[in-house]
DNA sequence: GACAAGCAGATTGTCGACAATCTGACAAGA
DNA sequence: TCTTGTCAGATTGTCGACAATCTGCTTGTC
């Protein structure tokens, strides 16, 4: 046997190339929440067939940043500013479940790592690039919930942070001035050096990150004006449980 | 105006009907884990072609039930006793959020929908119909998610709620008679109903409910046996996201 | 017998075309 | 004027066929 493991090789299907390229173009709002994707429009500007293009937006349905309405079409999420406000507050939970998994497997490797992470929001802050930023720093956040050993976890906090970071995009392209933070994080990287668990799961808790208030804020001045991407207003998207009622 | 609101209707398109087979094959253990899924024979079984049957494997696959290797196939998931542990112990988080988001909006209708799916799962275990015991058993306990008022939340627990349901059901198809239960959820309806949210919370954090040691003893013993199915072991989830290393 | 090359079968991925459905406009009638 | 029926255009859902890839066996060579 030898010492060296292989990290698997990408896949190279025309679905998952696309998912990434629409989720990018979602994440960093290049697509509009609301927008309608027209699949034969997508498929020959990708010069792709609407087969893989069909299977890559089911995906990323049930990933929660697209929505589809049989027979109508499938479009962009809608942001409203309790959706960020849900995200969030489930988001602080997670945090500080991670928290509590990660204390004890904390090594040399998980500050190392963290450090690494830090520096590249500081530079991405540096160079004033404002999509890098949010992207590194979601990913500093992201250490504490790869580090913690559950596969479930780790899962959903992608796919919360998928929103989150389509909210920030969206905010940030707003504004298109860069978000403040000089260095907000640097209070957090501390905690989580530190010795004291509960300092950090408080501090995961109740320090409004990223400029929290103003993102909702924002949002909820899109609420205002009327929907106009057309009618995916009328969405529903779940798979059929029971709601109450 | 008419007092009458109606209910969107039903989504009448193959796939969905397929998806709602495919999830409750799997979800009853009808479908084994690291079973592969033959496209072909699943079409023509259906009396389906294969585009939407594929589309909602691909739905399935990020629901997180299935599992797809390219060019190898779609796998039911494995099921360790890790995931397991991972899934249930995530799940006490959610539950104890859930209660907090809950407690103030208890009214009425709430105490009435508990007592009523209380009702179903003691009609269940009445009628020794296991399957439909751990069905509505989820149901009760997925009622404070619905309550809470947290879009976000309750689609995760959604998901959670999918493989806990697939755990289930293959524990108590291995071990052919019924659960135990008599009725181990008196307790937990009452604390909902009462003053103390704290003590609550406890509950859904402490109590192992519905078994959980032995169907944790189940999977331990499942992993001994070599993977059967074929290759779904190699399979890896997510979406391509930066993991630890 | 061990091993590599290559072939055949099966299965998945992709394509182009057709069917089903929706939307909006237009006309007929009250 | 308002409502209702009809139709054409556009878009989504589905199908059958073809291309790409994997697997296991066979064959040939040493």
């Amino acid at each position: 046997m030898g010492k060296l493991d292989f990290s698997p090789i990408a896949d190279t299907t025309r679905r998952a190339e696309i998912v990434a390229l629409l989720r990018r173009a979602i994440l960093t709002g290049q697509l509009e929440p609301g927008q309608k994707l027209n699949e034969l429009r997508i498929a020959e500007q990708m010069r792709v067939s609407r087969a893989p293009l069909r299977e890559a937006m089911r995906e990323l349905v049930q990933e929660g940043i697209l929505t589809s309405i049989p027979y109508a079409g499938t479009f962009v999420i809608d942001v409203t500013a309790k959706d960020i406000d849900d995200a969030y507050s489930l988001n602080k939970v997670l945090d500080e479940f991670a928290i509590e998994l990660t204390w004890k497997l904390r090594d040399q490797r998980f500050f190392a790592e963290l450090d690494q992470r830090h520096e590249a929001v500081k530079q991405a802050t540096r160079d004033r690039d404002t999509t890098r930023q949010i992207e590194t720093a979601l990913q500093l956040h992201g250490l504490i919930h790869e580090w913690a050993d559950n596969s479930v976890l780790l899962e959903t906090w992608q796919r919360l942070t998928s929103r989150l970071q389509m909210y920030f995009a969206l905010h940030q392209r707003a504004r298109n001035e860069p978000v403040p933070s000089e260095d907000m994080h640097e209070t957090y990287v501390r905690l989580l050096k530190g010795k004291d668990m509960r300092a950090a799961q408080r501090h995961a808790r109740e320090h409004i990150d990223l400029d929290f208030e103003e993102l909702l804020a924002y949002a909820r001045s899109l609420e205002q004006r009327a929907s106009k991407g057309g009618r995916a207003d009328r969405a529903r998207q779940g798979h059929g449980r029971p709601e109450r009622g």
